[in-house]
DNA sequence: TCTGGGGTCCTAGGACCC
DNA sequence: TCTGGGGTCCTAGGACCC
């Protein structure tokens, strides 16, 4: 039996959302992200009165406002942003349980018990509701699968609707541009544009022994989604434990002193381990990445004896893997990142003090002076 | 004055074990 | 005297997504 699959993608969500809670920037442009100013900086997301000066997420501020001097620049409010997700998502599930959180601003549903038409109806409910309860608009689209849904809900964007049944399919296809699938990027594109393929009627020609010669297990992936086909499930459980978790810099100026990549490192490693620590998490393996003036990017990483989740430990490792890198340019970029994580089976967590930080009392100063008052809230897993 | 930050997943080569 | 082959883990890098 044919599934129903729903793909709901809020539009421009970020400044969507900065709209609905400051109406005087209603229908103004908007960009949510860094300051033009501030040097470095990208747009995160962009309303759609600002779309239509040519500006795009990801593109560098300078950029933006050059496109767009009235632009009102406002600053990413992640938490807002994530309790309106989590508003939407439990708007969902009164609906069906099968609901999947895709992103912060995307949700699959699988409404597969119901009719199409039925499901229809639902789905104009789900966009009155969500417009009414928080004031934005969103995408819907409706397909056998969820690459197909995905790809309905980007072609009916703004605040649209579109359903692809099972006959449309090869019509849609045989025309559209490979780089509409998701999945498909840039690099993947060229390489197909570099067959002669563009469209996914042309792709769906080339033999499937011969993608995957060209593109690994991957080609078997792109075999079947130039026909439309994908049976991979709306995934329910959240239950699974993430799977890495990392933070990363880009400083406004370059660094060359190794004493101030240390402070970095140590802030990297507090934001870092917090996390873990708040999860209640501990990282069997901690990879350091640098990335040169240059863009050129490298990283190195090391797997644990005994997992760790505390500031201590990790800035400790950081700071060893840091030791085996001659560096050779100015840095621009410094992240560190846990990942093979797996549950502290001890429930406790003790907040303490660690006599070992005292020794970095000089870096926390350079962080303090740097980034103001820093505070380390180092945690020691008791271990029973 | 170029190009963020949070993730997931995959690959390829080498080490090592049996 | 020559040197297999499967399996797993580790490391580094890269592609892609929002």
């Amino acid at each position: 039996m044919d599934r129903i699959i729903l793909h709901i993608d809020m539009d421009s969500f970020f400044a969507s959302v900065e709209q609905a809670v400051n109406p005087h920037l209603k229908g103004k442009p908007v960009i949510v992200g860094g300051r033009p100013d501030k040097k470095r900086t990208i747009v995160c997301a962009a309303s759609y009165e600002a779309k239509q000066f040519g500006i795009e997420s990801g593109m560098p501020s300078w950029q933006a406002y050059k496109l767009c001097p009235g632009a009102v620049f406002i600053p990413a409010d992640t938490a807002r942003y994530l309790s309106t997700s989590e508003g939407i998502s439990g708007l969902l599930k009164y609906y069906t349980n099968k609901v999947e959180e895709a992103s912060i601003d995307e949700f699959y549903m699988d409404l597969s018990n119901m009719s199409l038409n039925e499901a229809i109806g639902v789905l104009k409910e789900i966009k009155e509701k969500i417009k009414r309860t928080f004031g934005i608009t969103c995408s819907i689209g409706i397909a056998p699968n969820k690459m197909l849904s995905k790809l309905a809900s980007k072609l009916s964007k703004p605040d649209g609707l579109l359903v692809i049944q099972k006959e449309d399919i090869p019509f849609l296809l045989e025309n559209l541009p490979i780089e509409k699938i998701a999945g498909i990027g840039p690099n993947i594109k060229e390489r197909l544009n570099n067959l002669s393929v563009y469209t996914c009627g042309e792709l769906s020609k080339f033999p499937r022994d011969l993608l995957i010669r060209y593109f690994g297990i991957y080609g078997g992936w792109l075999y079947n989604a130039s026909r439309g086909e994908d049976s991979s499930p709306v995934l329910t459980e959240s239950s699974d434990i993430q799977k890495s978790i990392g933070h990363s810099i880009t400083v406004a100026k370059d660094l060359y002193a190794k004493e101030e990549i240390s402070a970095y490192l140590l802030m990297l490693s507090e934001m870092v381990g917090f996390r873990l620590r708040k999860g209640n998490l501990l990282a069997r393996i901690i990879r350091i990445t640098i990335r040169y003036k240059d863009l050129g990017t490298f990283s190195k990483q090391k797997t644990l004896f005994n997992p760790i989740n505390s500031t201590f430990d990790i800035y400790k490792n950081a700071l060893y893997l840091f030791s085996y890198i001659k560096l050779k340019a100015p840095v621009r970029l410094l992240g560190v990142s846990l990942t093979s994580l797996i549950k502290d089976s001890c429930q406790g967590i003790l907040f303490e003090k660690e006599k070992g930080l005292t020794r970095l009392s000089k870096v926390i100063d350079s962080i303090n002076e740097r980034f103001g008052e820093f505070t380390i809230t180092y945690a020691k897993t008791l271990t029973i």
